[in-house]
RNA sequence: CGGGACGUAGCGCAGUCCGGUAGCGCACCUGAAUGGGGUUCAGGGGGUCGCGGGUUCGAAUCCCGCCGUCCCGACCA
């Protein structure tokens, strides 16, 4: 890697910290357009793993994907008016195409609401054809102000469910039915506790019914909003026409569904579990659950290490494992300890002539603690062993952090105030349980 | 869009005050040795000093203008 320096501590400059790791860990890159990022293969492999979970868990509750297109009618965002007023500021235009000035400017989509509702009106017309359960894995665009690597950038990827119901009490079990998947999945996989809750009336979603989120804790003492599931009521299927006709002939609107992940959840992985040293990724989601480092010293010791870890790797990968083996000549096994680390790779094998010599591999975690012999014999019962504790390690430490500073929504304005004054670690940020609450606390 | 810092090799920086041959560390390439926690030695390649103008015999350095980046705030998946 380009720099062998100590990154900043979390405990000096939180921010600094996580550009840095970001960039030790080769995750993401600036790219040439302001506000945007260039995701490197290691960050788009986690990336790609949450996709996979997510996408089994949509088609396992009966959604389907589907593609939309990136250009939406500038007139369509018009159609419904909170909506334009919500993302019309933050929008970015094509005006020319062809080298032609269009008749009609195009949006890039910052969220595909009107897109996927415009077809649905040509999609649905009988209560037959509920419930739509569609999803779609897309990049949107936002002209955000102010950027940060995975957390905010101008364009990012996500993906957003759109579904269409024939009554509101489907709209709102399906909207809750989301709310609780995200939420496992960023448990289980994430490791990374959540709490949910409903967002008040002033940070719903622009054109929703109601809007609620899973909001976690980082270890800056902050919460992170990490999803959204909204119920839009009957007001895109009013602004687009969406009607079917029920079982006794009557006309009805049709009442919508849309949720959304995006690749913020890299961020919150990163500010979650993350340490000085580097990432830290849970094993669920890890490109590699471990790295098998061969040390020797001649060229007998090299063939003899080389050859045992490759037949640890295809034990382990039979198994249903994701390893890889560091056979790189020229560097020292600490050079690379150190750059994995940085990646994150959750746990570590060396096989050096003494391991070999005892029929071993010695384990080390990447959260700490004394170094382990690990058997050849059992090796793929003991490996899976500690792929699954230091998955449910991981969420218990993010727990704990979280009860330490207690985060939880505020009852009360007194209470808030309290919080305040004390600075006791309590978490305010945009997100409370109750939106009563919360609206006479911000006023 | 307000405040702050900055822009010199891929990365991190010195040099700028006080104008005079473009430097250092890491990374990279070649060779040899080394190899259980960031190897060592030797050799080597790589630069419109952010852009434009001005002053000057001469500008990375002084003056004017512009552009860009990061951090902190107001707004947000």
């Amino acid at each position: 890697m380009a720099d062998n320096k100590a990154l900043t501590t979390r405990a000096a400059d939180f921010s600094a910290w996580y550009n840095e790791l970001i960039m030790r860990a080769e995750l993401a890159d600036y790219s040439p357009v302001r506000g945007c990022m260039v995701i490197r293969p290691n960050g788009y492999a986690i990336w790609e793993q949450m996709q996979r979970a997510l996408d089994q868990m949509f088609k396992d509750t009966g959604h389907q994907n589907a593609y939309f297109p990136l250009f939406i009618p500038q007139s369509f965002l018009a159609k419904e008016a909170q909506h334009v007023e919500g993302f019309a500021p933050e929008t970015a235009v094509v005006t020319h195409g062809g080298g032609k000035l269009l008749e009609e400017p195009l949006v890039v989509r910052p969220t595909s609401e009107t897109i996927i509702y415009s077809m649905y009106a040509k999609w649905i017309q009988s209560y037959r054809d509920l419930p739509l359960l569609i999803n779609q894995w897309a990049n949107v665009v936002r002209w955000e102000l102010r950027t940060r690597l995975f957390l905010r950038t101008t364009e990012f990827l996500w993906q957003e469910g759109h579904t269409a119901h024939a009554t509101e009490a489907e709209a709102e079990e399906e909207t809750l039915m989301i709310l609780g998947l995200y939420r496992t999945f960023m448990e289980q996989w994430m490791g990374m506790p959540v709490l949910t809750g409903r967002k008040t009336d002033s940070e719903r979603f622009a054109g929703a019914l109601r809007t609620y989120s899973c909001e976690a804790l980082m270890q800056d003492n902050k919460a992170l909003q990490a999803g959204t599931s909204h119920n839009l009521g009957q007001n895109f299927a009013r602004a687009f026409d969406v009607q079917y006709q029920s079982a006794d002939g009557a006309m009805e609107y049709v009442w919508n569904t849309s949720w959304g992940v995006s690749t913020r959840l890299v961020g919150g992985l990163i500010m979650t579990h993350g340490d000085d040293t580097g990432l830290v990724c849970p094993p669920r989601l890890a490109q590699y659950q471990a790295v098998i480092v061969p040390i020797y010293k001649t060229d007998e010791e090299r063939g003899t290490t080389l050859e045992v870890a490759q037949r640890i790797r295809a034990d382990l990968q039979k198994a249903g494992f994701r390893i890889h083996v560091d056979a790189r000549d020229g560097l020292k096994p600490g050079a690379k300890y150190y750059e994995w680390e940085a990646r994150g790779v959750p746990l570590r094998l060396e096989i050096g002539p003494r391991d070999v010599g005892n029929g071993v591999a010695t384990m080390a975690r990447r959260t700490g603690g004394p170094k382990e012999p690990l058997p050849f014999a059992d090796i793929v019962a003991r490996f899976g062993q500690e792929v699954d504790r230091m998955q449910q390690g991981l969420l218990a430490t993010a727990i704990a952090r979280r009860e330490a500073n207690s985060l939880r929504a505020p009852k009360s304005k007194q209470e808030f105030i309290d919080f305040l004054a004390a600075d006791g670690g309590f978490v305010y940020a945009g997100w409370c349980g109750d939106p009563a609450v919360e609206e006479e606390i911000k006023q």
